[in-house]
RNA sequence: GGCGACGUAGCCAAGUGGUAAGGCAGAGGUCUGCAAAACCUUCAUCGGCGGUUCGAUUCCGCCCGUCGCCUCCA
């Protein structure tokens, strides 16, 4: 079996066939800078690096491109009031953005192209599609011309008509140079002292949406095997990149759409301008763990529905976490025998099973919590028979390699590492009240060694014993 | 108003035409000097009403509820 996605476009399911055999072109669209992403952004990133993560280990190549918007309304505006250029307005945002990607262990895309580092390409895809008759100029704007692209709707399902009726009042009514309200901006021309490019359409900025168009056939070529995002940019942006591009190429432009539903908080979609966003540095200042943040945002609802945020569930991801983990330590601290165990047939057999069905799982759709389920099964059926029996080196191995590809995907051992690294350090009064907790236990003074696990605990460290001696850790 | 999605145990949720994965929380046990970890047992008839079917939570219709999108929000 192998990977099949839902497809916005066709609503349905489809196998992921690169068109180049064997290489995946998989385009992203990533945040606009010009703020602090937050976990509601972070969950189609999330869920986007879990399809990285997934076609990395199932075909030879993938190449990933997420484009930074660096210019827009907000971003401009904002550089004018702090006096900045575009560059210093958007490089903190841009540098916060890795740093709470790489804190989610997110796997870095292989090209982040920024927008403004792409104006020729721009520029060119709307004379191309001026040529094509399929763009026009206004006032020193220009705009793509909807009637030239009759498919025009396809993808988000609504209708030219529904378009013009435009409910909510939310259709630009002071935007009069357009000829017709669908149309879009492919250019938009800026007053004289503002931020702007001095280019053959005029003096002005790119729309939003002519930039994935001109960065992805750029980098990817003119039809691209996977382009993802948040469902917020089914309408108008992925709308409108099909239109630009298809009139611009007469090719199809994306061969499978795959978009992430929200996260949700009290109810209500994830977002800045409601003002219930929480962002990455916040959570963890409150004291939850990145591996945690990232179990819960791709493992525990399929991406395609919403997942609603809330302290419960974050602390259902962090012990489910702390379960995967005591797991692995409990697997690596196995004491083997050499011959053939006589559990070993029975852990290969649940090895084999959930591999199985944690693969099934990932090819039907992504569906990473069910997948988990089965994982969370075998590591029952595993605890129980490394409770009873002994087991060979072997047998240990096939448990640590299911574990090791499982993480490939799901990714928290790497992010509980970091923190080991950073908490396993024990000061010396801690080392010391450990010391003096092992003797008391030598010298079966259980009222001490508990007074001096309870000092421990308030110090943050748990302290376990296990027939080999007290383990610590701190949770 | 238009388009779409969802509604499964206290919470987060997966899933199937034949009587419901998993995680968290709760209860009771085993193990342990006591704990912890682990294991065992226990905890739902799938929003409501109809219909199709031998049989529906799963298909269809209606209703109720929630949410998203409808020009720049992942």
């Amino acid at each position: 079996m192998s990977l099949r996605l839902h497809d916005t476009l066709t609503k349905g399911l489809v196998e992921v066939e690169p068109l180049q055999p064997g290489h995946v072109r998989l385009y992203t669209c990533g945040p606009t800078v010009w703020n602090r992403v937050h976990i509601g952004n972070f969950r189609t990133f999330v869920f986007e690096d879990v399809l990285r993560r997934w076609l990395d280990r199932n075909f030879d190549r993938v190449t990933h491109v997420m484009n930074l918007t660096d210019v827009d309304d907000r971003i401009l505006r904002n550089a004018k009031e702090h006096g900045n250029t575009l560059d210093e307005e958007t490089a903190p945002w841009i540098a916060a953005f890795h740093d709470d990607r790489e804190t989610l262990g997110i796997r870095p895309a292989h090209h982040y192209p920024r927008a403004t580092e792409y104006i020729d390409q721009m520029v060119a895809l709307v004379q191309r599609l001026e040529d094509r008759g399929a763009a026009y100029s206004s006032s020193g704007s220009e705009y793509f011309h909807i009637a030239a692209f009759p498919q025009y709707g396809r993808l988000s399902g609504i209708s030219a008509e529904g378009l013009v009726a435009g409910a909510g009042g939310r259709v630009d009514a002071d935007d009069y140079t357009k000829e017709d309200v669908r149309d879009f901006a492919l250019w938009k021309a800026v007053d004289p002292g503002d931020i702007g490019w001095e280019t053959p359409l005029g003096r002005g900025h790119p729309g939003w949406h002519i930039e994935c168009s001109a960065m992805s056939m750029t980098l990817l070529g003119e039809t691209i095997d996977i382009h993802c995002g948040g469902v917020d940019n089914i309408f108008p942006h992925h709308e409108n990149e099909i239109a630009q591009s298809e009139a611009a190429t007469g090719r199809q432009f994306v061969r499978v759409w795959a978009h992430s539903a929200h996260l949700v908080i009290g109810g209500e979609k994830m977002s800045k301008r409601l003002g219930n966003f929480m962002t990455v540095p916040e959570l963890v200042a409150e004291g939850a763990r990145p591996a945690a943040v990232r179990f819960m945002l791709a493992a525990s609802a399929h991406y395609r529905k919403q997942l609603s945020f809330a302290d419960e569930p974050l602390r259902a991801a962090t012990e489910a976490v702390e379960r995967l983990v005591a797991f692995r330590d409990r697997v690596a601290a196995l004491e083997v025998t050499d011959e053939e165990g006589d559990a070993d047939e029975l852990v290969r057999t649940v090895v084999r099973q959930a591999r199985m069905a944690f693969e099934d799982a990932m090819n039907d759709d992504l569906n990473l919590p069910e997948a988990m389920g089965a994982v969370f099964v075998a590591l029952r059926e595993a605890n129980r028979i490394l409770d009873e029996s002994t087991v060979s080196g072997d047998a240990r191995t096939a448990l640590q390699h299911l574990l090791a590809d499982v993480d490939d995907v799901l990714g928290i051992f790497p992010l509980v590492d970091v923190e080991r690294a950073v908490k396993d350090v024990l000061t010396h009064h801690e080392s010391e009240l450990l010391r003096q907790r092992e003797a008391a236990r030598a010298a079966g003074d259980w009222a001490l060694s508990d007074r001096l696990r309870r000092e421990l605990t308030s110090c943050g460290i748990a302290v376990e014993d296990t027939p080999q001696g007290q383990r610590w850790r701190r949770p």
